[in-house]
DNA sequence: ACAAATCCTAGCAAAGTGCTATGTTTTCTG
DNA sequence: CAGAAAACATAGCACTTTGCTAGGATTTGT
């Protein structure tokens, strides 16, 4: 029942540019750099982002991300769809019909209830709550992060929440 | 972020338990074929159950299954434990450690209210409960199961709930 | 003794996860 | 206008997890 690093590196790169003064734009190279992310990998999972129509890019040379929209407007629920790809606990939830299991399913209503209650918490879980929630900065693992030497040969890339 | 078939086919299983009349037995063979589910797969998945002590087993001829416990008293944040393993939706709460990352983290205060507020729900939700929830008459569908033919050569299980 | 049930271990095919590699396109700068 | 820096995009691959099978050992009723 773990959310996977697409979620959680999502999570990640959105509070990076929660905590962006509005108006400046923000590099994914960046913050790849301080997050300790592939940024090969973080461009994909930004990719899955961008249908929600909560980024905001400008392409080229001195360009970046901003959120398109306030952080808060922006709802968890929406963003775990777009990065887990379902919420639904069970995969029928998803898939129209009610399984092929002859007459009543007997666990259907507690999957549904399940899936009701996490998504309830994530839609009224917003971004902007999130940033404040964490009263971290920034600015202080960054500014040690340029001293940092890239282990030559070997991903040095760890699993973070 | 979907649950694993253990959970799911655990709970099937527990939920024919107690809609068995009490002192009688239930044999894991019969389910398996009620639910068209693998023998052999919910095998292992009753035994992960036992260390719980929600069950009770007589071996040998006439043996079977039975709860150990009134269904009123089990809940789903111990069965969910034992069947999927854990519950919380990243690996680092449940490993000590806070995770390697510089300072603070920024997601764990959201990780760990999620995490809360799943276990909470499961914990409220009793077997009883679920039961009754159901309304269904476990014995229709296994009056007809007599009838089932094994397709012979490739297995004829399909996911369910 | 035999059969019927629960117990137990190892292994394996398929799916999913996490990431790398290799580009293409856009836009700013010298 | 050349080049660099950024976002955009696709394919593939090693590793892990999942879902199940195979084959047996142990217990107990008839």
């Amino acid at each position: 029942m773990r959310f996977s690093t697409r979620t959680r590196y999502g999570l990640r790169f959105l509070l990076r540019l929660a905590a962006q003064p509005p108006g400046s734009l923000l590099q994914l190279g960046q913050v790849a750099r301080e997050e300790r992310i592939s940024p090969g990998y973080l461009e994909q999972i930004v990719r899955a982002l961008k249908p929600l129509g909560i980024l905001k890019a400008v392409r080229g040379t001195g360009g970046g991300y901003a959120l398109a929209r306030p952080a808060s407007e922006i709802n968890m629920e929406d963003v775990f769809l777009h990065l887990e790809g379902e919420i639904a606990p069970v995969r029928c939830l998803t898939t129209k019909k009610p399984c092929t299991h002859e007459g009543q399913c007997s666990t259907r209503a507690f999957w549904q209830a399940l899936d009701r209650h996490m998504r309830e918490f994530l839609r009224h879980c917003t971004l902007q709550e999130m940033s404040e929630q964490c009263n971290n900065t920034p600015g202080a693992a960054s500014a040690r992060a340029g001293g940092q030497r890239p282990i030559p040969g070997g991903s040095s890339y760890v699993e973070l929440h």
